[in-house]
DNA sequence: TCTGGGGTCCTAGGACCC
DNA sequence: TCTGGGGTCCTAGGACCC
């Protein structure tokens, strides 16, 4: 006879305003201040020049490398309109300030405010740094992005005691000693309702949740705070009175079934009854990848010809450079738009082989460029290559080797000249 | 005062093949 | 002449997430 399995205890663990917290370990006298992280990085040098010219009394020879009241952003209106907030520390959420909010609209909540440029390579070696401590505790850890772990306690030693709870103070107190940060942790029966608990106590906070606990804890929550419940799932329910997860969970499967589609209806039962099977994923392969940039101002495709031209070769660039850096192949080669309207479009090519060629990458993607209006202004223009493979052995090969197939040809031939490219016009 | 950049997954129609 | 069902691949768009 085997022993009984144990009871999944699953944990979901959430760096504590994470960007804004490593700011603060370089800048301690920010502390207790509201800061906000933002803007980006390629647009740092006309915004000193623009806050130069706009504020001439200012000696801004320090900027961006330092913190920015946002009300200096206020004469900048042309500027700052393209800027969006990554974190804001807890003081200035305060102010109501929250991520992806744009900087005038949070310069005018909380003018005071300080705005520091984003460092993404110092927060990713903060990453690494905090999901060591927890592989170390806990192997079983999946991924879901800078900020943020899931970690299978069930087989852990200790992992059952208290619900979890015993395990996640000493995960909280080893990432604390080795990076300096707080994180909140919420440990369940599944990845889902682990994932809400994690918001429970912010910041340093550890809930935890049983099965039991559904109808107190869950049922009250609204639809939102589901992971998978977005704007407009939410708008919809509202519109059937269906506020709170309790009152999904009242609604009959077969009509949510009827209204949501099969697949999004049966979850949105399964997930209102807090029912989820999903694994712990300790490993997973690309499925696409990309670059994109949204442009300082709207750009048309003749009138700025050489610009367009000169940032979609650089895409195509840095796509290849990332497919070689990361050992990945691929044969889907697509282009994705955004007009001046906000409305986007894509397109795509597959092609006959598999590649991470700049230059291929540069001819399909012109292709597909040939398949979209360019009429309308552009904000937006990104290069995406999908249908991934491991590079594995191919790696030493040169890339002309590996692009070396009959196809490649064809499509050397099929695709002349592009827009921005020296042999077209 | 409009709205970043990088992803995943799903749907739906059409082509094409058997 | 009219008319089958799969199955797979490709493409475009959209919802959602960090």
């Amino acid at each position: 006879m085997s022993p009984p399995p144990l009871p999944r205890r699953i944990a979901h663990l959430d760096m504590d305003a994470f960007y804004a917290s490593v700011e603060l370990l370089r800048y301690p006298q920010l502390a207790g201040l509201p800061v906000v992280i933002g803007g980006s990085r390629h647009r740092e040098e006309a915004l000193v020049e623009r806050l130069q010219a706009a504020y001439p009394d200012v000696d801004w020879s320090a900027a961006p490398k330092s913190e920015i009241p946002l009300a200096f952003f206020q004469k900048l209106e042309h500027y700052a309109g393209r800027g969006v907030i990554t974190t804001a520390t807890y003081p200035a959420r305060q102010f109501g300030i929250g991520s992806a909010m744009g900087l005038m609209k949070a310069a005018k909540l909380c003018p005071q405010a300080l705005l520091l440029p984003v460092d993404f390579d110092r927060y990713r070696q903060f990453s690494r740094q905090f999901k060591a401590v927890i592989t170390e505790i806990a192997p079983v850890m999946e991924d879901r992005g800078v900020d943020e772990v899931y970690i299978d306690f069930t087989e852990v030693p200790g992992g059952q005691r208290e619900g979890g709870r015993t395990l996640a103070r000493l995960i909280q107190r080893g990432i604390l000693e080795a990076t300096g940060l707080t994180c909140s942790i919420g440990v369940a029966p599944n990845k889902l309702l682990a994932k809400m608990a994690s918001e429970f106590n912010k910041p340093q906070g550890i809930s935890i949740v049983l099965e039991d606990d559904l109808s107190t804890r869950i049922w009250p929550l609204p639809c939102r705070k589901i992971n998978g419940i977005g704007p407009k799932a939410e708008a919809k329910l509202a519109a059937a009175n269906i506020h709170t997860i309790g009152e999904l969970a009242q609604a009959p499967r077969d009509w949510l079934m009827a209204h949501f589609g099969n697949s999004y209806g049966a979850w949105l039962h399964d997930a209102s009854h807090g029912r989820d099977d999903r694994p712990v994923v300790t490993h997973s392969e690309p499925v696409t990848l990309s670059r994109e940039t949204t442009f300082e101002r709207d750009l048309h495709a003749v009138q700025d010809r050489e610009t367009l031209g000169a940032i979609f070769t650089r895409l195509c660039e840095q796509v290849a450079q990332d497919l070689q850096r990361k050992g990945y192949l691929g044969r889907t080669i697509g282009i994705k738009l955004r007009y001046d309207n906000f409305k986007s479009v894509t397109r795509d090519q597959s092609i006959g082989f598999y590649t991470a060629d700049a230059a291929t990458l540069r001819r399909v993607a012109g292709q597909c460029l040939k398949r979209v209006d360019l009429h309308r202004r552009l904000r937006l223009l990104g290069v995406r290559v999908s249908s991934l493979v491991p590079s594995d052995g191919l790696n030493s090969k040169p890339w002309s080797a590996i692009n070396a197939s009959p196809t490649d040809h064809q499509v050397q031939e099929e695709l002349p000249g592009l827009l921005g490219d020296e042999s077209s016009d």
